[in-house]
DNA sequence: GTCTATAATTGGATAGAC
DNA sequence: GTCTATCCAATTATAGAC
């Protein structure tokens, strides 16, 4: 296929998605200009139109990517056969070590959900819900096994990921502690939070 | 003290602060204009200004009074001579209790922090960093006692508080619990967490 | 203490050249 | 596919009248 001189346009999508999420997290959505993402992907303004219909479908698809991402890595990922208290287990240094490595757009997913319009904010609600929905899933095997014991599932499965989610808030790499030892400590904290 | 007509300086103070934290709660800080919040208060925008240096010093205001507020509150209600189970399943209540009467600015203060100037970012974080503080004593005080038993102090006291914090995100008042039943879930779930 | 008016800048988005 | 140029609306903040 022929290509003009000038045109990157396989590069010029991921380089405006990957920018678009630095900024965005780094200085918030309503704060980032068009302009500023361009001069980031190093093209102009107008150009972005190519990309994405408006600045609020550009966020909803970011969001999108993100929860889509963690979705099909969980499901690739748990063990479905094992105990509970093992796919607990499982679930948290999944959770801490996702959470981590996407910084970013774990920050805006969870901030700008105000800036979608009802519609798309509904679609991003309903993956977020099916997400919450394999941890009480565990919980509810545990309870189950007899290996668990909590007086509301729902609650607990809120409570744990805004534990887990929590680590964001304050991790960097290269501090007093490594993300293993990290993980370590809230898996402790977990396995006892649920247990009989 | 004689007060010209359409002077009402006591109320507009309080009213701006009210409708900004409303505002920036529900948009955000950058979504929000200072037309907006002058409408909310019902003055025109440069009024605003004979209460405010700028936008962003009013926003440094509502989050450190929130702030304030916060560990003047927890100073008033606190037991310090009771045992140390007692006194956090104290903290979980107040915390619960506290953020929930206060989500708008809870929201605004957790979310907005990157709108600060750095002078004003680091009051809002020492201030934090002073609440962090008051869990982390009781953590130590439970683990001399014998009755706690915690890998890291620090780090306990994070995700504690991060899962406390949480319940502002779905919690509403009327829904399937009462917050009383609520705070007694989150108790049992924090009580398990740090025991030995 | 609040108003009107405005300065100076910036915003999202589009049109048409190349 | 990207550029330049531009439309039009909106922004923060100030000046000066009342």
């Amino acid at each position: 296929m022929a290509r003009k001189p000038g045109s990157r346009a396989e590069i010029t999508g991921p380089r405006l998605r990957a920018a678009a999420l630095r900024l965005f997290a780094r200085h918030g959505f309503a704060a980032v200009s068009m302009r500023q993402i361009a001069a980031e992907v190093g093209v102009q303004a107008g150009a972005l139109y190519q990309y994405i219909d408006d600045k609020q479908g550009l966020l909803f698809d970011l969001m999108r990517s993100h929860m889509d991402d963690l979705l099909a890595d969980w499901a690739a990922s748990n063990p479905p056969a094992a105990p509970a208290s093992a796919r607990l287990e499982h679930f948290a240094r999944f959770h801490i070590r996702f959470h981590h490595e996407r910084a970013d757009a774990v920050f805006v997913s969870y901030m700008e959900l105000r800036n979608l319009t009802p519609a798309h904010f509904a679609v991003i609600e309903g993956l977020r819900r099916r997400y919450e929905t394999e941890l009480e899933a565990i919980l509810r095997a545990g309870q189950d096994e007899g290996s668990m014991a909590l007086p509301d599932t729902k609650l607990a499965a809120m409570a744990l990921i805004a534990m887990l989610t929590g680590v964001n808030t304050w991790f960097r790499e290269g501090g007093r502690l490594s993300r293993a030892r990290v993980e370590d400590i809230y898996v402790d904290m977990v396995r006892k939070a649920v247990g009989g």
